[in-house]
DNA sequence: CTTCGCATGTAACGCGTTACATGATTAA
DNA sequence: TTAATCATGTAACGCGTTACATGCGAAG
């Protein structure tokens, strides 16, 4: 599990407040790891009592901002996360399930979903391109700025076998619709 | 929630039981959808009640295999949601929050968790790759086996990737290591 | 002062996971 | 006939999601 150690992470970035790490969880590290506001604050109660971080301003009511930074224990943790071997997750996508209900009970509509997959995806990879153009084309290749263009380039990669997926999916299944005099 | 779109799915291809469906899904299917037995027996009873699946031989007590096939509620179910527009899910992965954690705190041992995935992903690369050659290599390219070949190409295509990236991130973490003179 | 928006929090549900239990079938 | 295995099932937990509630601060 890692959103608590996605949490450590952007903490470790900079100390910051409950609804800052949403809005940061909207972008950087958001693209390859989400997590809703609750989520977030239940977390981060949950990693104040492990004491792996602390308030910087101790104790305000509801409704207050509340900045946290890791202490010395946290950022252990995540050093001992960080160094341990997991199992990579396996693929999971909704897409193959449709395309084998597609084979079973097709012709369906689904080249509509694929065509807007297509479309999202197209965006995604330019704004990955983009950030990629903006902040890693020149500068100095520091250790830390290494690394965070190696997650875009994962990011940029997906994407972009994302489209090539899209494209050859459309290519099947209009092929087959023109096949059958439907086109 | 695409459970009962897959179950539904493989009972289409062919009617069987619980845990033959289990069996089913630690391969073909299973490339793509994962899920416990639990799962299965908990959703297949619940595809009984809406009426969209049915047992073939009426009741027996537990221990007893339950074969069930689908109702016509049940395929025109799956039409409905094969020809629905999602959204994609976002990306989601751990190992994009370690690098990130390597950038802050590292060097770590991270490089020994991605030589682990490397070797995984070569393996299941190499796997599709024969199924590849031993189920779509030769024969006529039906809509249904064009659509299946398609899926397993989107495996192909996944691991390739992984693997890619894997040996890029071990590239630049052993660089790094190197040029701190720790080789 | 009132209203609106923001930061935080509570509650409940759903899918996925793990541990364990029980009834049938097969093998020794 | 006993043991091992298979098929099904129960229970409980955890992360992720959705809906909604409360308290502060700023804008009008």
């Amino acid at each position: 599990m890692s959103l608590p150690h996605a949490l450590l992470t952007a903490l470790l970035e900079r100390p910051c407040s409950g609804s800052e790490l949403a809005g940061r969880f909207d972008r950087s590290i958001g693209f390859f790891w989400q997590a809703t506001h609750q989520q977030i604050y239940r977390e981060l109660k949950r990693l104040e009592e492990l004491g792996w971080i602390t308030a910087l301003a101790p104790e305000a009511g509801r409704g207050r901002k509340r900045a946290y930074e890791v202490r010395p224990a946290g950022r252990e943790e995540l050093r001992r996360w960080t160094g341990e071997v997991h199992e990579p997750k396996p693929l999971r996508d909704e897409l193959m399930v449709r395309l084998r209900a597609e084979a079973v009970i097709g012709p369906t509509d689904l080249v509509r979903d694929i065509e807007s997959r297509l479309a999202l995806h197209q965006d995604k990879l330019a704004l990955y391109r983009e950030i990629e153009g903006r902040d890693f084309a020149e500068g100095v290749p520091t250790r830390q700025r290494e690394l965070h263009h190696l997650v875009l380039q994962a990011g940029i990669m997906a994407e972009t076998l994302w489209v090539d997926f899209c494209r050859k999916a459309i290519g099947v299944l209009v092929a087959d619709d023109a096949a059958k005099g439907k086109p």
